[in-house]
DNA sequence: TCCCAGGCTCTCT
DNA sequence: AGAGAGCATGGG
């Protein structure tokens, strides 16, 4: 995309943004800390920063930002080096074609890993404004603080607490899961590093050895966190999709941005 | 009140 | 290997 990025004041300008919009970005069940503050503008810690960002148009305003910061982290995590006008352009579904012209501006975000690992754990058998609230308290809990919010807290910060420590964010049953990913991803038993080196097979396959995590968090971790678009994460919205639109299995167009084709649907049909 | 949620583990066939 | 119960919690 012929992006525009220029400094106004303190604040980083994008303009003549192409396939991006920033609320739906923020806030299409990828990412969970993302609050829309007063007047439109959104708010959140992601890459070790707090940020406010807000889109008027196709003018995206990056508040108290340098260039150096857009380039070396935002430019990253809202993937926009990826051409996603081309890949719509790729698809040649129908229903896929419909939910792309419907949601044009959804991107998938590069967050980082043990976070979306941690956030999917905690996403099993759950409801998406209370995935949210279960994830600020942990936050506020155990994060650091950091101008207006929390960083998320780390593996080895949670790795030395128990399950009755995490009583008050109200996770219920995931509890136990979330120290043991701790534990794993902070001794090294589950290496992120190596993760990101491996084939998605075997990068899958060190993922499942933590309790509370199965084949769709996997895929969601692999995807949102390890920017692996070729994963293709299932929960209950999109096998309803695929039982109703691709019985006989996927189109062949969306091999290798399976993750990106299955954002679209799944925000189409819990739309629709 | 009841059903369900970006599922997983464990147990029983 | 495949099916089914149980799981914590709270939003709608």
């Amino acid at each position: 995309m012929k992006l525009k990025v220029f400094q106004d004041k303190n604040n980083l300008i994008l303009d003549d943004v192409e396939c991006f919009d920033v609320p739906l970005c923020l806030d299409c069940g990828q990412a969970f800390r993302w609050q829309k503050g007063s007047d439109n503008i959104w708010q959140g810690v992601a890459c070790g920063k707090f940020l406010r960002i807000s889109q008027e148009g196709n003018k995206v305003t990056l508040y108290n930002t340098t260039e150096n910061d857009f380039n070396n982290l935002w430019r990253k995590y809202f993937d926009l080096d990826r051409d996603y006008n081309k890949i719509i352009r790729s698809y040649d579904d129908e229903s896929l074609m419909v939910a792309c012209e419907t949601y044009p501006g959804i991107r998938i975000l590069k967050q980082d890993e043990w976070e979306a690992l941690c956030s999917f754990i905690i996403s099993a058998n759950n409801n998406i404004p209370r995935i949210k609230g279960i994830i600020n308290r942990l936050c506020e809990q155990f994060g650091d603080e950091i101008d207006g919010g929390y960083t998320f807290p780390t593996a080895e910060k949670l790795s030395t607490l128990t399950v009755d420590d995490l009583a008050p964010i109200r996770s219920g049953f995931r509890a136990k899961y979330i120290i043991d990913a701790a534990q794993k991803v902070s001794r090294g038993e589950v290496d992120i590093a190596l993760i990101k080196t491996l084939p998605f097979d075997e990068a899958k396959a060190q993922l499942l050895k933590i309790k509370g995590v199965g084949e769709k968090v996997a895929q969601c971790t692999l995807l949102y966190g390890f920017g692996r678009v070729e994963a293709f994460p299932r929960d209950v919205w999109v096998n309803r999709i695929v039982a109703e639109l691709y019985p006989d299995g996927l189109p062949e167009c969306i091999r290798d941005t399976e993750g990106i084709a299955q954002q679209y649907l799944f925000h189409w049909r819990r739309n629709a």
